[in-house]
DNA sequence: TCAGTCATGTATACAGTGTAGATTCTATAC
DNA sequence: GTATAGAATCTACACTGTATACATGACTGA
């Protein structure tokens, strides 16, 4: 990678942080790095090799934080925490990985963790690609619901348009929980817990270390 | 809901179902309403209206779909199983659900539905909102990984871009999973047997029917 | 039958998008 | 000093959403 393609990078994800992902054209990129529009097209090929380099950053900015733990539940913990903080940190993360799927590269590495931890964890190994799959699109689904504002939003409370006029029985029953202001961090604390009931329901003896 | 507002709305969804979402331009959805695009303003206000009307189009057609069982297993895999085909039958639904969450109408109904399933199945009532959240980010999250194409090119094997030079341990074990033939229908399948073993962790004796 | 009113559709125009094609500039090699 | 290569530029085109101004048609009251 040249030092102009990634300074063109750094520009994008730049204003994709301050401004949101639709901020992101040709000119506004080409304007941050004091260029004209069309000079992009040589480094970067088009803006969607652009926003795939973009994604590939992001698996990048992803994998340090992979090296730290030792255990299983560290590795895997750590790893969906740091998802979780990176989506915060580039809000336009979760609907690029979602909307643009084919990389390769880090996200493989990524990937690979997932697998050695599950391994780790006594998954069998036919068991082992689902799971990854059904844990990483749960945390890349929460973090993209949380930063997108689709949780918030949809309890009657709160929402702007009209409701039906048919009864809810269970909004009802639940009104006073859903009431209640609800903190982001715990609930996704206690989805992974929740998650690792199933990882540990699909553990055999051999080579499960619970503590 | 006037007629017009109606006729565009089909307009609008006939041509995300057969050329993308992309495709969807207020000239493309005025041409074949056999209209100025200009013409769409009064009845449907902006492009975003339009898409927000689109997205609670998809939560009607999820309806009809959870009056059918009586037990709570068959509501909420039946529901499952109704976003998942939606999503095949429109490819749109599942960016658009995450990338436009603010909805109400319909899609309060269609989470009441679940609330409901889940009070049915014992899981105490403060826990009932965030099971809803876990469930349907994962089911939306599935259904949009497999139309968007993130599942499948993951692994290395069929993937475009370059691997790293990096070993890849967890990959290398479960080589011969990686190669075999994915059944989607099956994984899904999996994944909520598995979500239910969460349900039924959760789940209090009073309340609680198994089978 | 005529005039007035109101809703609906049209035409034009503007600022924005990605990018193809042709041109100009700049810096190094001989 | 001239030739050559690489990079940046300029112009232009087809597209996007939509603000503004205008036309058209149907229906009402006299």
């Amino acid at each position: 990678m040249t030092d102009r393609k990634q300074e063109i990078l750094a520009a994008a994800v730049a204003i994709a942080d301050e401004l949101g992902l639709d901020a992101v054209s040709m000119r506004s990129v080409a304007e941050r790095v004091g260029v004209t529009p069309m000079a992009l097209y040589p480094h970067i090929g088009s803006k969607s090799a652009l926003l795939d380099a973009m994604l590939e950053h992001l698996a990048g900015e992803l994998l340090p934080a992979v090296a730290a733990g030792d255990s299983w539940r560290e590795q895997l913990y750590g790893l969906a925490y740091a998802a979780r903080e990176m989506s915060r940190r580039h809000p336009w993360a979760g609907i690029l990985i979602f909307a643009r799927p084919s990389v390769a590269g880090d996200a493989v590495r990524v990937t690979d963790v997932v697998y050695q931890g599950l391994l780790e964890a006594g998954v069998p190994e036919p068991e082992v690609p689902r799971l990854e799959r059904l844990i990483s699109t749960f945390v890349v689904g929460y973090a993209l619901s949380e930063t997108a504002g689709r949780f918030g939003t949809r309890d009657p409370r709160g929402t702007r348009g009209q409701l039906p006029d048919v009864p809810l029985p269970g909004h009802a029953r639940l009104q006073r929980w859903l009431e209640e202001k609800r903190d982001w961090d715990e609930e996704f604390a206690a989805d992974l817990r929740d998650l690792e009931l199933i990882i540990e329901a699909k553990a055999q003896p051999p080579g499960g270390d619970d503590h």
